[in-house]
DNA sequence: ATATTTCGTGCAATATCGTGAAGAGTCAAG
DNA sequence: CTTGACTCTTCACGATATTGCACGAAATAT
């Protein structure tokens, strides 16, 4: 990436998320903090925005949109896509299930990390255009409520292919009951990546826990983890934790 | 390699990519980066490009990827997906081609017709979220360029299907060396899915027309037909009409 | 009050730049 | 056919830019 494209970046991050984060942006383009630190010291300097401790914040104030963002609920599913990208080594394949949350993990990789990037959601896929990452897609018909493939033709391409981690989304999520989701396909489609996992995260928000719906995917200890937001309570954990998985908190 | 013909290539490069860096175009092309930054220079000298720091960018607003090429089409592609849209008839199953004006046909499909649509584009898919229509999604290794999957799993699962009505998107048209593409494998691709449809239909902005691209697809007489613009001139099209197909006016 | 994070600076390693000189090829006049 | 002017390319080299790391200082968090 060269230093101009950079620059630019940094400016139209800033016009549109309002802030900049210097550790962030410098994970993100896998740079050194040091890097970044210096754009923004010297894009201060020719006035092109407000250097502040952590960052930067532009002259102007930020776009309308941004309070909106800060607020709602997509800041947490943000905050679990950032961590759960963080789990990801170069060279390593994953498989992202479909749903919003596991769009967030496609929005926060790494740009020019290699690695491939396995999903059946074509929603997914488009995100990852701009990506460097080598993007496998799964075919099949398309169950439009989650905008995944499924069926056979889903089923028989996922018996071809291995990955490292794989990223599912689910509708609820209970100690006895396991995790499960509302669609008897889209379960079926679930359970046969799982058979090609070696580990099995799932991003889970508060109000998940607890909660189950019509079609079992899997139990609590066929996963390898949860990622959980920070500020979900002791108790609403207690029951998964004997489950000997890992809880990673974003 | 002439001198000019490495110009046009870089200016190419710049267009499509929305950056040149010297160091890889010199590796590419087996010349000396003191001959590119030299054309790099002199193009910057003539206002063709801006240099900077490793490479160049484009002067305008830069950009080369899918999703702003598909902001500037504009009216001309609107007009002719509406036109191809008006041609698929209710019970029929249809393949869309990547690209933005296949994208056209997909945002102006009646959405309650009830059709089959298979696509091997995330892109297409994504369009059809809110549409009656049952999608296929056809898989394979995302080539992102063209946002298409390509290779053999796509090649192996457009085997399975059959369609009434293709709509072929290509780079280029030529009376005698028939309608082609930029891509190796993405025309392959295009050529297989060309063996499974009884009517082929081809999107052709006037641009096209007299235009050579790398990869052959089909000759003109294996089309069933073309949509052009309108205000397409009778000598732009004086050489295609004598194959005896069809030119549906938009 | 103490621990952690972030900052700025200096520095060394590397990458890229521009320039000038040398080598290779072209072409036309002699 | 040869010579010389011209162009294009590569190489050499000193100058400049960029990046990552180390370290003490400042800011922030606990």
């Amino acid at each position: 990436m060269l230093t101009t494209q950079r620059r630019a970046l940094i400016s139209a991050r800033l016009a549109r998320d309002g802030e900049i984060v210097a550790k962030r942006m410098a994970d993100e383009l896998n740079l050194s903090e040091d890097t970044i630190r210096r754009d923004l010291r010297e894009m201060a300097a020719e006035g092109l925005l407000k250097r502040v401790h952590g960052g930067a914040l532009p002259l102007a104030p930020p776009l309308p949109n941004f309070a909106a963002r800060q607020e709602i609920a997509g800041d947490v599913k943000w905050r679990l896509g950032r961590k759960a990208a963080a789990m990801i080594e170069a060279g390593q394949t994953i498989f992202l299930d479909g749903g919003t949350s596991n769009a967030e993990i496609a929005r926060a990789l790494p740009r020019e990390m290699p690695i491939t990037v396995i999903t059946h959601s074509p929603t997914i896929a488009a995100e990852l255009e701009r990506h460097e990452a080598e993007v496998i897609l799964i075919g099949g018909r398309l169950y439009k409520h989650s905008m995944v493939a499924t069926g056979a033709a889903t089923i028989a391409a996922i018996a071809g292919v291995r990955v490292d981690l794989f990223f599912l989304g689910v509708t609820a999520i209970h100690p006895a009951h396991g995790v499960s989701t509302g669609d008897f396909e889209e379960a079926a489609v679930k359970r046969a990546i799982l058979g090609q996992a070696a580990e099995i995260y799932v991003l889970a928000t508060a109000e998940k826990f607890g909660a189950v719906s019509p079609h079992r995917v899997a139990g609590i200890a066929d996963l390898t983890g949860f990622i959980v937001p920070e500020e979900t309570g002791a108790e609403t954990l207690a029951p998964y934790e004997d489950a000997d998985i890992a809880i990673v908190r974003a």
